[in-house]
Formats: structure tokens, sequence, C-alpha cells
DNA sequence: CTGAAAGCGCTAACAC
DNA sequence: GTGTTAGCGCTTTCAG
């Protein structure tokens, strides 16, 4: 660990008087280089940017957004949702942020009270100084929780709230679709004996998931035995557990369609144990399309859900929510089929 | 998709003056119940108080920032890493941000041009706007990189540098002395044959964690067989091809070491694979503690490297480099031996 | 095409 | 204790 100090005293930043001295003309029309080339005339542009290049000159991005008034403190709430979730929801908010010309601020805020105490809620988020917010799974769902962000007077958009129809803006996908449409392409590959492994009761993503490929099964006219049809928690572990039993029977599925990439990891784990190859012995289904997808061999076979894009809206949502604009008021993004390792055409 | 428009046209946002107009005070007044309560009367502050919470005021972010002066825009620069390692160096970055009383701003910064190429870099790096950057590996290993960030004339933090000696602020951690220590724990649990799963051997970090296990190994007196010491490639994937002929051969260890998580998840795989089962039949351990190190089951015992904290520092330094503070110009962080399931003491 | 003036919402410095 | 005056660095009028 060096601890050599630094002689200099603060670096010196050049700021749009200093380049507009050195380069003869007015502020405006250096920003008017900077943010509208075509109303300057070439060669007052040349020396302006000369003086930029001259100065190091960068333009302070507080400044800016304090004049224009345009720029959004953005808070992102979440309790429990997974890193790699998270880290989606991040990624698309800040792209979002850096996209539209006048930027947004977005601030990590991690939730860890009882939304339902309000008063605890409204200060916490009042002295975070956020303008608006971004509302992460599965807090969207809980209906008190809606309440305690109205009380709160801040705009925000739920992501994947669930129940939708209650009036406040939301991004989300059809869950319920996208399981039918891997169940059905499951179907497609000449698979009969599918089993599922579903996510916590409790959550709605994970019931309408279910509903789903029951609904796949059902048109396809196939039964779906009660064995076929486990019950998981989202987890790795609950994954394997659930499909381990399931697999050492000896009337296995020939696919197994696990309600999120974490589960289908732990039933690839499962099946290693049970002397299985995947996709040769048993093909593997998850659902999200988060990186441990990506990560795992097999690679997984997978209903890709566009997290940061829909992080992304959610961004454009909360700006129209705030400027009072008219337009959408929430938004419903296509999930897709992505086809990898995990999964093979039955040759029954 | 519902398509409502709202009528109202922007939300009113109350600021200093109309609290201070509504409580009959001036604008320092409400500033000071705000940020210095001490130094006003009690009557007064519960006036402005009322004013505030019957305005639904909140202080706007930008404006206190650009007052006050001390608000640095930090962009993150990065191209490769995982997205585990990228979440935790993003909160740690948020969360500094967001305790120092004074924000700071995080901006992350996709770098996707080799950064040998001077010109591209400089103008991207321009035009965000951003006015410090943290560096995260394997950015900060390549000597040429440091070059175009210090022509850059910007604070710059790199986290992992690998390479110490050359001046520019880092935080790091001792990579070789925490390898060292995990394989002493493998041999205090009883474990002789211990193999190394070695990371790409152009990274610094990778290097180092691999002379860390042979170290430990040769002052205990153990030969480390040529057979035992693979090279992965910090994938799952390779994690698996490395550790399953291994785990197959006749002579095999009684444990195995990977110099990341990824890399000893995919041994997990492996040993799913030929059967034998961990940590009865064979102890695992990991390097990292990213999130897939509690996903997978057994979770993995491994080396807590502080991702998140490293960041924090990294925006410590940056502060001091940036305001020309006296103070340490560079950190090393402790690291941690975690133990999970996956590692048992060997009855031999 | 270019410039001067005013102000974004807040805080620092100095009065009273 | 409290108010007044500046001014952070930029953009938006509106003149010229």
């Amino acid at each position: 660990m060096s601890t050599r100090t630094r002689p200099e005293t603060r670096r010196p930043v050049a700021t749009l008087k200093d380049v507009a001295e050195r380069a003869g003309v007015s502020q405006m029309t250096v920003s008017r280089v900077l943010n509208a080339p075509a109303k300057v005339r070439k060669q007052t542009a040349e020396k302006v940017r000369e003086a930029i290049e001259a100065l190091n000159f960068r333009p302070n991005y507080l400044a800016k957004s304090l004049a224009d008034g345009r720029s959004i403190l953005i808070g992102l709430l979440y309790n429990n949702p997974s890193d790699q979730y998270l880290s989606q929801v991040m990624f698309g908010a800040l792209r979002a942020c850096r996209e539209r010309s006048h930027h947004l601020l977005v601030q990590d805020f991690l939730f860890e009270t009882d939304l339902g105490d309000t008063d605890a809620v409204t200060s916490i988020i009042r002295q975070s100084g956020v303008q608006a917010l971004i509302v992460c799974p599965p807090i969207g769902e809980d209906p008190s929780a809606k309440e305690t962000l109205e009380k709160l007077g801040l705009p925000f958009v739920r992501i994947a709230p669930g129940r939708e129809t209650d009036g406040a803006p939301y991004v989300e996908i059809d869950d319920r679709d996208a399981a039918k449409r891997m169940t059905q392409h499951l179907l497609d590959l000449g698979h009969r004996d599918i089993a599922f492994i579903a996510g916590p009761e409790d959550q709605v993503s994970s019931r309408r998931r279910t509903e789903g490929f029951k609904e796949a099964m059902t048109v396809a006219g196939l039964p779906v035995p009660d064995e076929f049809l486990r019950q998981g928690a989202y987890t790795y572990r609950s994954g394997m557990e659930a499909a381990l039993p399931l697999l050492q029977s000896a009337k296995r599925p020939s696919a197994v369609f696990a309600a999120n990439d974490d589960m289908a990891a732990g039933v690839l784990a499962a099946a290693m144990q049970a002397g299985l190859s995947v996709p040769g012995d048993l093909s593997v289904a998850g659902f999200d399309d988060v990186s441990l997808a990506t990560t795992v061999w097999p690679s997984l076979t997978t209903v890709r859900q566009p997290i940061a894009e829909m992080a992304e809206r959610a961004v454009g949502l909360l700006e129209t929510d705030t400027f009072g604009q008219e337009g959408e008021r929430s938004a419903l993004l296509p999930t897709e089929i992505i086809e990898r390792e995990s999964t093979a055409r039955f040759e029954g």
C-alpha cells in the first residue's frame, strides 16, 4: 500500500467561460458549437474547438442538467431479486439515462424495510432525494406497496407488477404466453413427457408461467400427471431437488421446463447425478435468460425476458409521467425463445 | 398495453423559495433546517417543516451538487468482466456515492474499443462528460491503457491493475497470499492430493493465484505433480473440462482448488458426472465469492474478494485525487476464506 | 450567425 | 438566529 501524496492542488477545471475567453467569443457561441454546430460559422467553430482542446474542456454535466431542467434523479427500489436480475435492470436504466440527451441520474436504493411501513419508507425515500422510482419485482406485486408509493407523491413505474389493472404505470412481459410458447417449442421437438418445475406460489409471474405450461399441454391434448408438476422456489437447489426424484423414477420425462434459469441449472445438476446426459437423454429449458444460462454447460435453452429493455422503457415512462406528457402509461415487451445446447429433438 | 393519457401538466415541484415563502422565512433558513438544524430556532424550524410537508418539498440534488461543487461524475470503464463482478463494482461505487454527503454520480461506460486506440477512446470519454474514471480489470493490466488514461488528463483509479509499480492509483487484493491461505486451509483439512485449476495465463491475478497455490504446497513439503496443475480459462466449462479427466483417473485428488468461482462450479459439475459426491468424496474450493458461489449446490467454499468495497475505496481515492488532497494513493484490501458446503475434512 | 441578460435551485460568505 | 448577496456552469430567451 503506497502512501504518496500529490503536491498539486485541485485540478483546475476549464469552464465555458474560460473557453470563450480564450477563443475570443461569447459563452453562447461555445455552447452552440457543442450543442448545435450547424448554427455556428465554420471558422468560428474551429477557433472554439481549438480552445476546447487546449484547455481540455469538458462540459459540466450537473450544470447542464440543472440549466435545462430535464434531468430526473431516479431511484431503483428493490428488495431481494437476484443480483443477475438486478444488474440487468441497472444496465438498462443506465443505458436509457445515457442515451437521452438530457441525462438522468440513477441511484440504487436498497429496500430493506417492510413496504407496508409507510412512514419509515417515505422518510427514507424523501431523504434520498430521488425524484422518481423504478420498482423491481416482487415489490410491485404487493398492493400495500402501491399505496405507499402513491402516498409518496413521486412518479413511479413498476417492473412486472403482476396485477396490472390498478392504474399505476408498469412494464411487463406476458409470462403466460411465453411459457406456453416454450412448452410448444418442446412439443415441436417431439417431446411428450414434459415435466414442469414451478416457482413460488405467491409470485404472480410464477403462477402465470405454470398456467402457460398447462395450457399448451392441454391444447396439445396431453395429460399432465401430477408427478410431472413439481413445486420449486426459484433457487438452483430447489430445482435440483425437485428434479432428482423425477429423473430417477422409472417413468421419467424426456424434457423438463423450469420456471426460471436458476432452477433449470439445478435440473442440469440433477441430470448429472442421475447419470443422464443433456440434451441426449434429457432436454432442459429455463426462463429469464440471466447470465447463469450461458455460464453453465450445456448452456440453457430459455425464454429471454428483456430485463434491461424493460428498465429502459421504465425510464421512458417515468419521463412521460414526470413531465406530464401524453403517451403510453405502460408497456408490454416481447419475449423470445433462445435455443442453446440443453434441448434436442426427442427421438422416441 | 394501456394507453391512457394524463390530463395534468408537469407536476409542480416545490423549491426552496416556495417553502420559504410559505413559511414566511428566507431560503437560507429553510436550507439550514435541512442541513444544519442546530442553527435554527426550534419554533422556526417547526414552521419550516410544516411548509416542507405541505408542499411535498424535496431538495434538488443537482442544484445542491452544483452549488457546493463537491460532486464528481464518475465513469466506470470496463470491457469484459462477468456481470456478477461488474454488478458488485457498481453496487460498491453507488453505495460510496450515496454515503458521502456530497453525492457522486455514476455512469457506466462500456468500453468496446481497443484501449490502445487513443483518439477514439479519448473522444468517447470526452463526450460522456465524466470527470473521473474507475477502471475495472483486466483493462488496468494493459500498459498502453494506462498511457491512454493519463493522456486523457482525468483522475482515474484502477481496480486490480496487476502491475502496481507504475505510480497511478489503484485498489487491489493480494491474490498470491489469498491463494496461499486457501491452499493452507485445504491442507489443514487433511488434504494432501490437491489439484489446482489456473485461470488465463495472460492475466496477472491468475498467475499470482497459481503462485500462491504452489508456494503453499512447497512450504508444506508436498510435490505438485503436473497432472494436478491444469489450465483453465476462468469459465465454468473450462473448469469442468479441466477437472473431468482428473477426477476420472485412478489417482485422483481429494480436493480441487479452482482460481475462480465459475471454474469451481464447473468442477462441481465434473464431480457429479464422475459420480463423486461433494464434499464427501471430493472437496472443491473457488475464488472471488460472486453470487454463483451461493447459487450452486453445494455452495462453494471460496476466497472472498471484497469487490464492492474495492469499488468504494476507488471512489474515495478518486475524490482524493480530484480535489488534490493529500492521502492514500492506493489501497490493499483483505481477503477472507469463506467456508461453505463444498469442502470437508479428508479422512484419508 | 452572435451576444447580453436572466435564471435553473441551491449553498457559501458575510451581514444584521 | 436569520437574512442578504453572490455565484456554481450552463441554457434559455431575446436582441442585434
